[in-house]
DNA sequence: GCCCTCATGTAATATGTTACATGATTTG
DNA sequence: CAAATCATGTAACATATTACATGAGGGC
């Protein structure tokens, strides 16, 4: 079977769920995929246009005296199929995630004390406030009960992004204490 | 002052350490770097290129008779200038890792349970190998005391390294518990 | 009328990986 | 002397972001 990169999967994934355009796929993956994944609109409507060229979904242009301009996707069997398949798969291999305060932090001593305290102190609001949200959206949805069967999965993902930040931040509290024991 | 790129200023960085070729460069990421960054031949020969021709790095290419092929950089001051404003810019945002194993689990309810559940168990064993390496490369460190003044801060992103992957191994255990409560 | 959201799309650019080519030096 | 490691580099390709262009429809 063809393969095809990460953006199709997700694309894929996101057409079984009541998303049926480039610009609620872009609303979904900004609300709900947000923590772990993000497309632009210059892969979106690419891809889309790849899907139905593969046989993967079919496209409906909405008559233009109802909604002119807008485009209805919706996965085909092959597309179900090909989709069911890269779920199987297994993970190649855990993600290498780019950081940038560790990058910076990796060299730190080629900076006074006093500044990377303060790019940690900065991080680790960041890192609170994004903690923050998640709580909100997992408060959101467990309140809007009898969801859908995603709901479920939603969580898991949800769960994982509270429990890794939260591990981020007590490493930040872990971290300062240690430059600032030093000070003595 | 210019901008350059994370990899530009990733590689200023490495060239502050014993590290003067592309080479010694790529092996230092592949292994004190590995966790947070990674970079590929593809991207160190062409950006010490352009090291060179911004004057932030110079090269000494040695001479044949001695070790032919061989080049060495050397930061200039002006490559030390850049780099040190690059480490006090505050991070922009925290990154979204993209990770395939929640893009798969957000649509989990298209495949069988027995299937999430052997996915998860693969991932766990991963997670649990990688966190052994940033054990043993944290021990190999602190066994080897007395190494520059830049082992502090290695320790501190190794740290990062083993909090994170440890709270991410919990939600798989977690998780595991979840999906198996509902067999019953 | 103006602004905001909805909606689609492309082109230029940036970034990064993979595969390949080449050859020296070291080690068993 | 063969294999592994050291060492540099490029070209093709893959992926992704940003900026831009366009226009409908609704609310103030």
């Amino acid at each position: 079977m063809k393969k095809y990169n990460h953006t199709t999967y997700a694309i894929l994934g996101i057409l079984t769920t009541e998303c049926r355009s480039g610009y609620a796929i872009k609303q979904l993956i900004d609300q709900s995929l947000n923590h772990f994944w993000k497309i632009s609109y210059g892969q979106i409507y690419p891809t889309l246009k790849l899907l139905v060229e593969e046989d993967l979904a079919t496209v409906t242009t909405l008559s233009p005296e109802l909604k002119p301009g807008k485009n209805e996707y919706h996965l085909t069997s092959k597309g179900k199929e090909v989709l069911k398949k890269w779920l199987e798969e297994p993970i190649e291999q855990v993600p290498v995630e780019r950081n940038e305060i560790l990058l910076k932090l990796f060299f730190g001593r080629h900076q006074s004390k006093e500044k990377t305290v303060f790019q940690l102190e900065e991080y680790k609001q960041k890192l609170e406030s994004r903690y923050a949200t998640y709580a909100s959206i997992e408060h959101f949805i467990t309140s809007n009960k009898a969801k859908g069967e995603d709901t479920k999965y939603w969580l898991f993902t949800l769960d994982y992004g509270k429990r890794v930040t939260e591990a981020a931040i007590d490493w930040c509290i872990f971290t300062l204490e240690q430059l600032e024991k030093e000070e003595e």
